[in-house]
DNA sequence: ATGGAAATAGACAGATCAGTCTGTTTTACA
DNA sequence: TGTAAAACAGACTGATCTGTCTATTTCCAT
């Protein structure tokens, strides 16, 4: 598997940037912990800035499929779930690798508007937001929109 | 006034802070930007990690100075005042100098857990708590610990 | 087994970072 | 006006950063 060393890279800068952030977590801190070659994380990345958007991109994916599978988990009817997403966030929030939200970060870091990485981060946010929507109308809620968003602020 | 230099230093940082980000604003934009010589700024501070928390303690206050009188200005009554916040509030989010708050994204880039700047931030969130909570009692609400508890999760 | 792609180690470049030092000029006050 | 402190400009150090380059080794498919 040619993506194998891409997806060790992009894993161990997630857990480096979560818990360091960006700009003090250097290409060779990330090097060092992955095992892998300078060159290798160039071919396949470019630059920083490309290798932290991929991080964003996947973590985005793999946050919105905890939540999603979290909240099935615990309960079996649509409102259950509903109520559940409460208990998954309590769980994300106490657990030993809560820094906060990494887009929130991210955008705090690259403070220049037009830095794709605050696109990201909309999109995130507006996936997430689709997510509960989709929860919120499963459930039953009469608006499920304005249901959603008001989770969202929290 | 031998704290000129000083006080205009502390502003431009902060403003640079607050536009760009801690990691990314280097000592040597400060200077560029305040006309200040460099070794004024280490006389006064002695390090960038001091200036960053001469910056919040700053920030803390008068941050705190803005909503109290804001809120005094918006109304007259206790209860209006209470209700005022949440204007200020929109105002502060609307302006064009809002990128979130300092404390937040200084505790954001500098993750270290010991780090002193979590405490001044775990301060400044504890005085704005107490600030609330005293608008509460005076506008008379029952429980007014708890709702400026609900106020500060907004 | 062998050839080609991928990954390796590590030196290197160029920029930038925080912080130090020196010698001169400006400022404030008596 | 004379003097001492404060601020000045700017060179400099040493560390660190991202990103490039080269030459060698590993790996996989045929």
């Amino acid at each position: 598997m040619a993506s194998t060393r891409r997806d060790h890279l992009v894993d161990t800068a997630l857990d480096l940037f979560n818990r360091d952030g960006y700009h003090a977590t250097g290409i060779d801190r990330i090097l060092a912990e992955s095992g892998v070659a300078k060159m290798t994380l160039y071919k396949h990345f470019g630059s920083k800035d490309a290798l932290i958007r991929a991080v964003l991109a996947r973590r985005d994916e793999r946050w919105r499929d905890w939540l999603r599978d979290t909240v099935a988990r615990r309960a079996e009817t649509p409102r259950g779930r509903l109520l559940a997403v409460f208990d998954a966030l309590e769980e994300w929030f106490a657990g030993p690798d809560f820094h906060g939200c990494l887009f929130i970060r991210a955008a705090g870091e690259y403070a220049r508007r037009d830095d794709p990485i605050h696109g990201m981060a909309a999109d995130h946010q507006r996936l997430v937001l689709a997510d509960l929507r989709d929860l919120a109308a499963a459930a039953g809620a009469p608006r499920p929109a304005r249901l959603a968003r008001e989770i969202m602020l929290l």
